[in-house]
DNA sequence: TATTATCTGATAATGATTTTCAAAATCAAC
DNA sequence: GTTGATTTTGAAAATCATTATCAGATAATA
């Protein structure tokens, strides 16, 4: 991945510098989705001296490089995920507490692609996010209706 | 529509506004989806004294009272469309026109309730959004590649 | 009509992200 | 290794969509 990136940085007439090379290192670390507030947060704590400015020019980098993926929840905050060992996938969100799930359903994927092609569309990308309460937050909600507090 | 919401509005305590009824008037009309920005600029067009956070406001309470939905395409912009003979959708988006469809697959629908179901979620909604190519944009893709500029 | 709470528009504030800019660092060529 | 052109960096300012504030206007109700 280090390699993949450096490629990319010389094919583009870019250098190798100790702050990407850090917040690289952090951000393939870290599987999930993280946000640049939360990298830049991670980063400072091995060297503080890095600003905000370097980690999303440098996540937008990591975009074009195509090492990672960009995912939006449409909640304000934009998020990233490397794609290192880490296919695509959809998720499953807990509107109650926010939880994520990583889900796949090839047949899903499959009829995603046949319905594109019905309508002449070529696919490049998909995002499928499914909102609704996971089995903790259901479980909660059940309790709170057997017995409402007063 | 309109009754809709003024039975909204009055069960909040609210107040029915010459405002509320022009932006909720031009809404309607729009189909498909529109952004805050349009449609101010919309309703500027029949009333130049109403105020881009008028808009704002209505399109929350728009959605509260199950009006409208609002969706969002991850490019920094919301978007909102009401329901109104306007049933839940999926969306295809040309990435290189930016042109949209709006498109339903029962079986997906039905997929992503077992997916989410194997999981123990609840699901309440879902936003998917296909990517890629759509049949004009391909065709001029191939035009190009066919015979190269220079 | 008087009363009282809600609304409105203008404007300031917010907050994530981007841009700017001068100083520092990289890297290819010497 | 030094040089020098070019890119990068961090801090701070700028941007831009959205939200909050607030004093005056307006709607609903008695």
């Amino acid at each position: 991945m280090k390699l993949t990136f450096e490629k990319y940085i010389a094919s583009q007439g870019l250098k190798m510098t100790r702050q990407r090379g850090l917040i690289l290192e952090i951000f393939l670390k870290k599987e999930g989705h993280i946000s640049p507030e939360e990298l830049y947060s991670l980063v400072r704590k091995k060297d503080a001296t890095v600003g905000r400015a370097t980690v999303y020019r440098m996540l937008k980098l990591l975009k074009e490089a195509d090492i990672a993926r960009e995912v939006d929840f449409g909640d304000g905050f934009s998020r990233y995920e490397h794609k290192y060992g880490h296919a695509h996938h959809d998720h499953l969100i807990c509107t109650k507490c926010g939880k994520t799930m990583e889900v796949v359903d090839e047949e899903i994927e499959a009829l995603q692609e046949k319905l594109a092609g019905r309508h002449g569309f070529s696919l490049t990308s998909h995002e499928m996010d499914l909102f609704g309460l996971c089995p903790e937050c259901r479980e909660k909600e059940a309790r709170v209706k057997r017995q409402p507090p007063g």
